[in-house]
DNA sequence: CTGAAAGCGCTTACAG
DNA sequence: CTGAAAGCGCTTACAG
C-alpha cells in the first residue's frame, strides 16, 4: 500500500486546482455542477479519503470530543458513556474515551493527553481528589468542559455542571417508604462527604424528618459486595429496620443477593430501593424498585449540550438539573417475595 | 485565551530557533543540557502545550487507536474495551471509541470517520452483516486492524484474528455436567449460524457426542430476558432436563432469576453453567459456575498485540486462541439452594 | 466559478 | 550542538 491519495492527487487527476477539490470537499455552492461531479467521480476512483487532521490544522474545531469516566465498568456508567458517544456520532464528532478508574493522577494524565491531541471539547465525570491538577490544566488550554454526574469543582461559570436531581429522588425514595408504613428506614452505601453521597442522602433525612422519624445511616463501597455484606449487618445488628434506600443499584443488588443467601424474605422483611434504575433492576428477581435517572437520556442530553455550547459558543448554565421518578417494582411491595 | 503557545513563542522566549525546541520536545540527545533545561522552563512558563496533532502530520502515527464494540453495554465487552483502553493508555496511545450497537452500517459509518481522523490502527469487535462495507474501507485505506472476539471476515493475514478458546470452554463445561452425572444437557441462547454461537455449541456437541447422549438445542437471544423465559421453556417442556449450557452469563443470570421466580432449585433440580465469568458471576446467589475467558487478561494482551504491530511492524498470527478454564461455583453443586 | 499563495504547528534532513 | 528551509494535507482569503 503506497501512501494515501491527497487534493494534489485528485487535482491533477480532474484537471482542476487543489483548491476547487477542497471546495468540494466542504460542499461550497462556489463551485460549478458538472466540476463538482466531475471531482466527485476522481475521489471515488482514486480511492480518496479525507484527511480530517490535516484540514482541522487550519481550521480548528478537530471534531473530537474527549469523555473521561472514573468508573467505566460500572453500568451506570457504561450506559452514559455510550448514549453520550453514539449521540456524539450521530452529529459527526467522534470520541475518545478514557477510564479512570478512580484515581486522579490517571486523570491528570489522560485529561493531559486529549488536549495534546486536540480535543474540541471535555465532557467529564470526574474522580474524587486532586481535582487541580486535572482541571487547571483544563483552564490553561481554554477547553470548553462539562462536569456532569459529580460536582468536584464549585467554579460553574468556568466548568459547568450537570446531573439529575438526586435529593429529589432520595426523598422520593424515602416517601415511597414511608407511604408503605415503614418507620425504621436505613441508608445505605455511598460514601460520606461525597458530593452524589450528600445529596441523595440531604433528600432521604430530610423526608424523615419530616416524618417525625430518626434516620440510620451506614455508608460503605458503591458495590454488590458491600451490598452483600450489609444485608448481613441489617439481618443481625439492626432486625427493626424494615426498609433500606441504597446508594445505587449495585449495592441494592447486592443487598438482593445477600437476603437470598441468609434467606430473608424481600417485600414483607425487608424492603428495598435502589438507585439509577440500571437496565438489571427489571431483570432480576425479585425486581428492583429504584429511582430512575434516565441516564441514557441524560447522556444523550448532556452531548446535545455541549455540542451546542461548541458550535453556537453559547455555554450552558453553571447548574443543571434533570428530573428523576421513582419506580416501584416486587421489592418494595408489600407482598414481595424472596 | 487567546490561541495556544507555539514553538515559535517557545524558541523566541527562550532565544533559540524552533528546530532546537522540536529536538527538546523529542527529548533528543543532540540538545546541550542548558540548553534542554532552559527551554522546559520557558514552556511551563508560558503554558506551552504540545500539539501531537500537528506533529504528526508531518510524521504519521498519531498515537490514536480506533476501537469499535458490537454492543457495548454487554458488561462482558465494556470490560473488555475498558481493559484495551486502560492499556493502550499505559503505552501513551489514546482511544477513539465507538459503539455499533450491531449494526452494520452504523459500522461503516464509525469505522470512516475514524480513518478520517487518521487513526493508526484499529481493533474491531465486529457485528455480524455486511462485512464488506467495513472492512474493505479499512483495506483500502490499509490500516493495521485485528478482528477479536469474533472472526467475521476470514482472511487472517489482512485482518488477524484472536479469541478466547470457546470450543474448549464449551467441551470444558459439558464434561463437568457429564461427570456430575447428569444425561439431559441442554445448550440454550446464542443465533445459530454464527461463529461464536458454533464454537461453544461445538464443544458441547463433542463432550456430548463421547459421552453417547443426545443433545438440546434451544437458541436465542444472548440477553438475561431470554434466559428468564427460558428457565419457564425448560421447566415446562423440559422438566426431565437437569442441566444447561448458557452461550453467555447473561442468558445464565436470567435463568436464575427465572428458576427464583418460579421456585426451581438450583442445583439439584437444574444445574447451569454461564459463559464468559464476569463479574457478576460471582456476586449473584447462588453464585454461578461460569467457563473464564479472562476478558480483561485478554484485552490486555491483544491491546499488547496490536502496538507491538504498529511499533515493530510485526503482524500478528492469522489466528490467536488464548486459554480459557471452568471456575466451579454453587449453581452446579449437588447440594445448592434456591 | 477557479487558481496561486500563504499558513496551520510541527518534524526532518541538511548545513554549519 | 543549533539554525534555515522545506514539507505534511488541508483551508482561506485574495485575485482574476
Amino acid at each position: 500500500m503506497d501512501r494515501r491519495p491527497t487534493i494534489i492527487d485528485v487535482a491533477r487527476k480532474a484537471g482542476v486546482s487543489k483548491s476547487t477539490v477542497s471546495l468540494v470537499l466542504q460542499n461550497s455552492p462556489l463551485v460549478k455542477d458538472e466540476t463538482r461531479a466531475e471531482v466527485r467521480k476522481v475521489m471515488a476512483e482514486i480511492g480518496y479519503v479525507y484527511n480530517r487532521v490535516a484540514a482541522n490544522m487550519r481550521s480548528s474545531n478537530a471534531g473530537l470530543i474527549g469523555l473521561v469516566i472514573n468508573d467505566l465498568r460500572n453500568p451506570f456508567f457504561t450506559e452514559f458513556a455510550t448514549s453520550v458517544q453514539m449521540t456524539l456520532s450521530a452529529r459527526g464528532y467522534a470520541t475518545v474515551l478514557a477510564n479512570t478508574n478512580e484515581d486522579p493522577d490517571l486523570q491528570a494524565q489522560v485529561v493531559a493527553a486529549m488536549i495534546e491531541h486536540g480535543v474540541t471539547a471535555l465532557m467529564i465525570s470526574p474522580t474524587y481528589g486532586n481535582e487541580a491538577a486535572t482541571f487547571s490544566a483544563i483552564g490553561r488550554a481554554g477547553i470548553p468542559t462539562l462536569q456532569v454526574l459529580r460536582k468536584v469543582v464549585s467554579d460553574g461559570q468556568q466548568f459547568p455542571f450537570a446531573a439529575p436531581d438526586y435529593e429529589k429522588g432520595g426523598l422520593l425514595a424515602a416517601e415511597h417508604l414511608l407511604s408503605l408504613g415503614a418507620r425504621q428506614i436505613a441508608f445505605v452505601g455511598g460514601f460520606e462527604g461525597r458530593d452524589v453521597t450528600q445529596k441523595r442522602m440531604k433528600g432521604y433525612l430530610s423526608a424523615l424528618k419530616a416524618a417525625g422519624v430518626a434516620p440510620l445511616v451506614l455508608p460503605g463501597r458503591p458495590t454488590r459486595a458491600f451490598g452483600r455484606e450489609v444485608a448481613r449487618t441489617l439481618a443481625r445488628d439492626y432486625p427493626q429496620v424494615g426498609a433500606v434506600i441504597c446508594f445505587n443499584d449495585l449495592v441494592a443488588l447486592g443487598v438482593l443477593s445477600g437476603c437470598a443467601e441468609i434467606g430473608r424474605r424481600l417485600g414483607p422483611e425487608l424492603k428495598v430501593v435502589g438507585f439509577d434504575d440500571i437496565e438489571d433492576c427489571a431483570q432480576v428477581w425479585p425486581s428492583l424498585t429504584s429511582v430512575r435517572c434516565d441516564i441514557a437520556g441524560f447522556g444523550l442530553r448532556m452531548a446535545d449540550i455541549l455540542l451546542d455550547w461548541v458550535e453556537a459558543g453559547q455555554a450552558p448554565p453553571a447548574d443543571t438539573t434533570t428530573p428523576v421518578e421513582l419506580i416501584i417494582r416486587a421489592s418494595t411491595l408489600p407482598k414481595a417475595t424472596a
